[in-house]
DNA sequence: CAAAATTTTGAAAACGTTTTCATAATCAGC
DNA sequence: GCTGATTATGAAAACGTTTTCAAAATTTTG
């Protein structure tokens, strides 16, 4: 009825169980025969070794941790299929946790760490406070996703927000674009205010600066918002970044209610580019992020943590891609 | 260094660990005293129960398995969130494994229930070469979610698509149409068979019948060409019922390419209410999936499953809800 | 061929719990 | 105060590995 165990093997092969833990574990060191002999028995009966053994003596888990909050990532399941994909090809299981403000849960997020439930955690940004507590009480490998954490020695990967929002802007002034606005991310994240940062120093490169900044959050509703403020003014850019598609959705959505059109009379540009990018009416010229990239690449960085926790960690930014579709164009000639 | 252990509560307390281990589990059949002092004991050296060695003894993992393929459901993280949620607080950790196609990882995933690396399995459909094979060796417990499992005696838990789907026609039929169009979904999946048998069910109620059924998938791209072929229609549908939000947003997206208005000249109905839906324009007609719902019930059963294998678990309908938006109207007059 | 160096193996302890079985302590009834 | 029932506890085995330490087997060297 129950599994085979390594005994059984030892049994078969007329050996003792430390070598055949040794034959799997480190075949260089035992002898090949003896080694040959306990590979048929493992076949023979079809062991597989017990992860809570092995486990429970190495203080191990074999699994990574996401972390991930409530209102999950815009483009989340894409990025945690990289991250499923890289730990997988490494053993390692993926296990998923929202730790989102409830002391409780991050308290049993602790525990989890403390008595080695996950080897690593990968976080999303947000969880600072809690992560905070966790590192200070005990070093533990963590590598942090899209955003940086303030203030926490945590090696982070991101997209290269700064160029990609420079590229956009240098996209727009080569289109003729000169009154130029942004719908800025949530600036409490390091990704908003990056994408912000971006967009005024490309602009100041040449010279301009923007009246029209309009601090949002990375969602469709903030889109909608900076249109109808945007339909207020008297004094209107005549091409805006939001930096998310869904912004950008939202945006072109509102203008369109009032018979504006998108790109004739305003240029709007997204920042991600999500599935649907493609497929709205017009298609958003936006950044493309290497969404599975960002979780492979995390995942690489994590299980080197986990190798060595004293290893330095550099930030790998990846590099996003302007994607001009039709949702920009020449400013209007009036 | 090393966390506190069941033992050194048991020395501090002056109990053996037996009386340890019980006050924690069974605190009933342990004297008040002693279980106070124990109490105090936990308290003072900060003790947390070894979950490794806890499975270990009890062969459990108190993890469940979430199984993805590659292209993941299209609100995925949603319902995920939900399965956290309720799996979180019956103290379940949530393991999330792609086993697409690959023999290889299929095995793996074989060996992690057999060993009891997960309690139980939740799968999202597309799987059921690997979960025969799994439930044909070894009965363990698994719920599907979204998808019926052909021929497995796996209980799931859906949205009621064919009840959804005749309130689209319903809904569509009200407003004055009489030619109505389908765009299915992937009918290898129960789901878009089922949003396909409500649509021509309900037509048949009033003795229509649709001529215009288009095969298609689960994506934007599915939408695109179905529209197309409307295009080039003589004869064309004046209200169009897509299986999912994303086709509808393809669908539209096409058309208004020609010129043509949606909900004047054609009315366009979704299906899932994805974030866009209510922001897209024209806001969509669709049906709301209870997508947090939908992972919080799989969960439930699945807890009810592993702690009583031999339980006969009822499917779980869960009500869709229309929810009527810009892009439906009346046909056109001509 | 003996001694030294090397390779290969095994016994036993350890990882941190839970549980069975038996014993000790308490209680009720007379 | 004594017997029998009940309750509370402890010793030890078990879950399935890995690893240290030492011993045995083998190989190399002079």
């Amino acid at each position: 009825m129950s599994n085979p165990k390594l005994t059984d093997v030892a049994r078969l092969a007329g050996v003792s169980p430390a070598t055949v833990s040794r034959a799997i574990n480190q075949p260089a060191i035992v002898n090949a025969k003896t080694l040959e002999r306990i590979q048929q028995a493992i076949q023979q009966i079809g062991y597989e070794t017990n992860t809570a053994g092995r486990n429970l003596r190495l203080r191990r888990s074999d699994a990574l941790l996401v972390m991930i909050s409530d209102a999950p990532s815009r483009f989340f399941s894409q990025i945690l299929m990289g991250v499923e994909a890289e730990a997988s090809e490494a053993g390692y299981n993926v296990l998923v946790s929202n730790t989102q403000e409830n002391p409780e849960r991050g308290r049993r997020l602790y525990a989890s760490i403390q008595q080695s439930l996950a080897d690593g955690i990968l976080t999303f940004g947000g969880h600072n406070q809690e992560l905070g507590d966790l590192i200070s009480n005990h070093p533990i490998p963590i590598v942090g996703v899209n955003e940086h954490l303030e203030d926490l020695p945590v090696p982070v990967t991101t997209v290269d927000n700064l160029s990609a929002s420079r590229a956009i802007v240098r996209h727009l002034l080569e289109l003729g674009h000169r009154k130029i606005g942004h719908v800025t991310g949530t600036t409490t994240l390091s990704s908003g205010r990056d994408r912000l940062e971006g967009f005024l120093s490309e602009l100041q490169q040449v010279g301009l600066t923007s009246t029209w900044i309009c601090n949002k959050h990375y969602n469709v509703e903030s889109g909608r918002e900076a249109a109808e403020e945007w339909l207020c003014l008297t004094d209107r850019p005549t091409a805006v970044f939001c930096s998310c598609d869904e912004a950008a959705f939202g945006f072109i959505a509102a203008l369109r209610r009032k018979e504006i059109r998108v790109p004739e009379d305003v240029s709007v540009v997204g920042f991600d580019d999500i599935p649907l990018a493609d497929h709205y009416c017009p298609a958003l010229t936006t950044v493309r992020q290497p969404h599975r990239e960002l979780g492979t690449t995390a995942v690489r960085m994590l299980l080197e943590r986990i190798h060595d926790v004293e290893a330095s960690i550099p930030n790998q930014l990846l590099e996003g891609k302007l994607i001009v579709r039709e949702s920009t164009g020449r400013p209007p000639t009036t």
